[in-house]
Formats: C-alpha cells, structure tokens, sequence
DNA sequence: CATTCATTCAACCATTAGGTTGAATATATT
DNA sequence: AATATATTCAACCTAATGGTTGAATGAATG
C-alpha cells in the first residue's frame, strides 16, 4: 500500500522540464550535484533545489562521499506512477466506451 | 509532435488528489460542475478552479447548455502521458540495466 | 418582472515553487 | 594553517496553488 501523496509527489517531481532532464542525466549512471547542474544555465543552488524535490519523491538517491554528493536514479517511482496510468487509463477508458456503445445503442433504436 | 509544456501541464493537473477524483467521476460520464463539485467537502469555488487547471490540460472539456455546463473527460492527454511514462521508462531502465551489467562484468573480471 | 439557480469573477490570504545572491559548512589540497 | 572546492543554508523576490468569501453574470422559473 502506497501512501496516498506518493503519487502526488511523483507527478509533481515529473511535471518540470529541468527535473526530467536530470533524470535522464542521470539515468545514463551516477553523477556527482556540479556536473548535474553543469548544463543548465540557471543557477547550482536552483538545481540543488530541484534535487531535493526528486529526492522527496524518491526519484533520486544520494550517496554522500567526502564532500562529494553521488546522485543516482531511482526507477520505483516512475514503475508506480506507470502502473497507475495504465491502471486508471484502462479503467477509465473502458467505463467511457461503455457508455459510448449504450448511447450509440439508444440512437439505433430511435431510428 | 506535442508540445514541450503539454506533458508539464498534464502531470501537474494529475498531481492533485482532488483533480483525480473529478477525472474519475467525470470517467463515468459527463456532469455538471455543481454535481461534480457536490462530494466536496470545499467550497464550488475551489472545485471550478480546479475544473480550470483540468481544463488547461485538456483533460475536461466544457459544454455549455444555457446556465449550465456539462464537463466530460477528455482520454488523450492521459493516453500521450503513459505513452511517455512506458518509453521513458523503458529508455531508463534499459541503460540503467546495461550499466549495472557492466559494472558486475568489471567486477568479475577483477575476481 | 422578480427570483432562484448555475456558474464565474474579483479580491484576498497562506503556502509553495522556482529562481536569485551571499554566507556557512565541511572536506581536500597546498 | 591557509585556501580552494563541493555543497547546502538562509534570506529574499515573484509568480502560481489552493483555498476562502462576496459580488456579478446569465439563464430558467414563478
């Protein structure tokens, strides 16, 4: 059982450019926080902050070394947040064609 | 070819317990907003902005009778997301993997 | 025509997001 | 010990969220 807010978290963390590009940084491996800022025009301690929203949402893992912070990706998440969109995507769409065959349905027989 | 801030604007939307529970009423067929506002513990107010963010993200469409507006579930923007989701997740977990079967050669190599 | 009903608009409030700059901390290096 | 490096913390700004209440609009009804 998931909390409730994971979700929430999840999207939340996925519904920015930058963070999506940090992940995809650093899902080719390990990254220490400078070079993962490295690309990016705006600021360390912007990126910084976008870290500890990926954090929070479990995205991103950190492994401390010395003064050195390794930042690897985590992929539960997004297999959680997957699962729930084709879930609720199936469910959803099903109910909707059911009820589109009803009213399709309904108009035949008024001809 | 979709735009860069369509994907934002759908997660964000979708980032939201609240949002959820209109969508999934919505999912069983089209209602106005006083109905779809009425298992609300908060106010209609609160309930049409969110209306407002769904509708952003084209995850609601509007359709005006007279006074009234019937808002029904738009599937696209959620189909296009998971499309994201799988693909993305695929393309991550794949070099992901790849890495950490490199990694584990080196270190049997080393043995 | 006055009233009720469905909905939004406007103003306000508190919190969060996303960014900045500058100082602090802690570890390496010389 | 002094300095450079990696990173965060703190304070600040602006804009957006998520909520409130009260007024405005617009359509249906007595």
């Amino acid at each position: 059982m998931t909390a409730p807010q994971t979700l929430d978290r999840t999207l939340l963390a996925l519904a920015d450019p930058t963070r999506r590009a940090i992940l995809q940084r650093l899902s080719s491996g390990e990254a220490r926080v400078t070079e993962v800022a490295q690309p990016f025009s705006m600021s360390l301690n912007a990126i910084s902050k976008h870290i500890l929203v990926l954090e929070r949402a479990k995205l991103v893992k950190r492994r401390k070394v010395g003064r050195e912070h390794f930042l690897s990706y985590r992929s539960e998440p997004l297999d959680t947040a997957a699962k729930w969109m084709d879930d609720t995507r199936a469910f959803w769409g099903s109910r909707l064609d059911a009820l589109e065959r009803l009213l399709r349905e309904e108009d035949e027989n008024t001809k």
